[in-house]
RNA sequence: CUAACAUUGAUAGAUUA
């Protein structure tokens, strides 16, 4: 069993998606039972690669063999109704997984929330967190980061910091990000940079989206020498910076007209390795 | 039964008739 799972856990690493299926197919038929994780793998692929209805016929499978069958298997296809917008296909599957016997977790709805708020119904999102600590199920940070993330898009800061307190979550990296984030696209660096102060204080580490967020913020009230700066750190961190982290750059020096500034950066990532998109 | 491994959710840039 365990080799058959490598196998098919190296397919799909591999794109070979369909010799994957097979392959899980061709164990059952030997009466081994692909675990969890395979079946999870699998459907992931398959889903993300748009193979929906092979995905539907592995799933019904998994149901009629008695495999592994649990909520991080139906989350993956809650996952795809809500990639594609369709909340209300998402919901049902929702509340029909509760009649197979499975009750959704807070993962599988805060892929929903996450969803919700995307489509700026915070209302909605907020009363969802609130239904969930009724019947008992604990809200964690990623849940409430979501819904953060919502309304720091939309200036809603009030909200954000009402929501930490109200579900007694500190904030972690996500979190301050969303926060920073906000207050970047403001043009107000000095709010960003007491924020991203406090979140290394507390014992966080600031990751290149972290970073990447400051670059963008003094970028764009055209402070070239912090935006370099904090590039400057991110490297003698030992953080590797992403192709966003040089578009910015290279964007900013390109609208302000140095072209000599925006070849270095362009180099620079180069030389970091990176492939310009 | 235990352990290990694998699997599902949140944050940054650019594209607009």
């Amino acid at each position: 069993a365990t080799a058959y799972s490598m196998l098919v856990q190296c397919y799909i690493q591999e794109n070979m998606v369909n010799v994957a299926l097979k392959l899980t197919y061709q164990m059952k038929s030997l009466d081994i039972l692909p675990s969890v994780g395979v079946c999870n793998s699998l459907l992931g692929a398959l889903l993300c690669g748009e193979q929906i209805d092979y995905a539907w016929e592995f799933l019904e499978e998994i149901q009629c063999r008695g495999m592994g069958f649990d909520v991080s298997i139906i989350n993956l296809f809650l996952q795809k109704y809500c990639s594609d917008s369709n909340l209300r296909s998402a919901w049902k599957l929702l509340m029909e997984m509760k009649q197979c016997g499975i009750s959704p977790d807070i993962v599988a709805y805060t892929i929903f929330i996450n969803s919700l708020c995307k489509q700026s119904l915070w209302r909605e999102a907020v009363s969802i967190l609130f239904k969930l600590t009724a019947v008992g199920i604990s809200i964690d940070s990623v849940s409430v980061s979501s819904v953060i993330n919502g309304f720091c898009k939309v200036g809603k800061m009030e909200e954000a910091f009402n929501l930490m307190k109200v579900f007694n979550i500190s904030p972690n990296i996500y979190i301050y990000n969303s926060l920073i984030s906000r207050f970047c696209s403001d043009g107000n660096m000095i709010a960003a940079s007491n924020m991203f102060h406090e979140m290394s204080e507390s014992g966080l580490s600031p990751d290149c989206f972290c970073f990447t967020t400051m670059i963008r913020g003094y970028c764009k009230i055209g402070d070239m020498n912090m935006a370099h700066n904090v590039l400057a750190k991110i490297l003698k961190r030992g953080i590797k910076p992403s192709v966003v982290t040089y578009t910015i750059l290279v964007d900013c020096c390109c609208e302000s007209g140095d072209m000599e500034m925006a070849e270095y950066f362009f180099q620079d990532m180069m030389k970091e390795g990176l492939a310009p998109d």
